[in-house]
DNA sequence: AATATCTTGTTCAACTTTCAACTAAATCAT
DNA sequence: ATGATTTAGTTGAAAGTTGAACAAGATATT
C-alpha cells in the first residue's frame, strides 16, 4: 500500500541526528571489532560467549541463546559449529525436550572470554563511554531504551497487521 | 602489549547506556533493512545509490564512492557488479586517470532511488526520529558527532603508533 | 629517463550469512 | 489415540563479505 502524501523529509536537525548516528555507529562497530581481533572474536561471537558465560551452569538452550544474542537460529547453528571446533563450546542433547540441545561453555571457552572481556570493556570505554558526560550517558540510555521499546510495539503491530 | 591494571568495568549507568545503544541499534538497522526490502535494496546499497545520486552528474569515482559509503573497495566492486546487472549503474573508463573508473547512475537507477527514498525516510522517522523529542534529537547529533570526531583522532593516533 | 613507490580498481579463495527445506519431537484438537 | 500444527534445531546451496594478491597506470626520486 503506497503512501500518497508528500514525504516528510528530514529537517536540518533531524538529518544531523540521523547522519551522525549512522556514521558514528558504523565506525564505532568497526573499531570495536578491530579491537577484538587479537582475541579471535567478532562482536557477534563475543556476544554469544558473554551471554553463555552468564547463564546458570554456563549452559543455555540454543533457541534462548539465539534470542539473547539476536542471531537467527541458523546463524547460531553455524557459529556454534565453528566455536565447537575451536573447543570453546560443546553441544549436549537435552533430556527434557528431545528436539533440543544445550549449548555448553567449556573451560577453554570460559578462559577465552575471561581473557577477552577486560580489553573489550576498555575498548567500549575508550571508543564510546568515556567520551560522554554523565548527562550524555543518561540521554543515550534513555533514547535507545525508548527506541527498543517502540520497535517492540511496532513489531507487534505489524504482526497483527500481516495476519489480517 | 597487555594491559596490567585492573579492568574498569562499566557501572550501572554506563552499562545501561551501552546495552541500550547496542541492542536498539541492531534492531533498528534490522527494521530499516526490512522496510527497504520491497525496493530490492539493503541499507548499504541504498547508501551507495544515495551518495551517487547527489554527486555532480550523478557520477563518482569508485574510490570516492567507497569512501563516502563507508565500504571497502573490494566490497563496492562486488556490489557494483550486482547493481550494474540490475541496470542501476554503469561503469565508464576514466580518461583523466586511466587506472580508474566512473560509477555512473543510470536513468533506471535514478528512478529506483527516487522511488525508494520517501519510504526510507518515512521508515527512519517512524523507527527513530519521530520517537525523539527535539532535545533528544539534538543530544543524539551531539553525542555521535563527537564520537565520530574522537574515532577519527584515535585512528590517526593509532596509525602513528603502528608506524613506530 | 630509469627505477622505485603509491594508487586505482578488480579478482580469487576463504569465510560468513541468509533463506528455504528438512527431520524429529512436542503440542494441540478432535 | 490420531492427525494437524507448531517448535527446536540443522543443513546445503546461494549470496555476500573479506583480505591478500595482482595488473596497470600515476607519481616521486634519483
Amino acid at each position: 500500500m503506497p503512501k500518497k502524501s508528500a514525504p516528510r523529509w528530514l529537517n536540518a536537525r533531524e538529518m544531523k541526528a540521523w547522519r551522525a548516528y549512522i556514521i558514528a555507529s558504523r565506525r564505532l562497530l568497526d573499531a570495536l571489532d578491530a579491537d577484538l581481533d587479537g582475541h579471535d572474536l567478532t562482536m557477534a561471537d563475543y556476544e554469544v560467549m558473554a551471554q553463555l558465560s552468564e547463564a546458570p551452569g554456563r549452559r543455555m538452550r540454543m533457541s534462548e541463546l539465539a534470542e539473547l544474542a539476536m542471531l537467527s537460529k541458523s546463524r547460531l547453528s553455524h557459529r556454534m559449529k565453528v566455536m565447537e571446533n575451536a573447543g570453546w563450546v560443546r553441544r549436549e542433547e537435552c533430556v527434557e525436550d528431545r528436539r533440543g540441545y544445550w549449548a555448553v561453555m567449556t573451560e577453554k571457552g570460559w578462559k577465552a572470554i575471561v581473557a577477552a572481556a577486560p580489553s573489550h570493556v576498555e575498548s567500549v570505554r575508550r571508543r564510546l563511554i568515556d567520551q560522554l558526560s554523565v548527562k550524555e550517558q543518561e540521554a543515550l540510555g534513555g533514547i535507545f531504551g525508548h527506541v527498543t521499546e517502540e520497535l517492540r510495539k511496532q513489531f507487534i503491530e505489524e504482526s497483527k497487521e500481516s495476519k489480517k
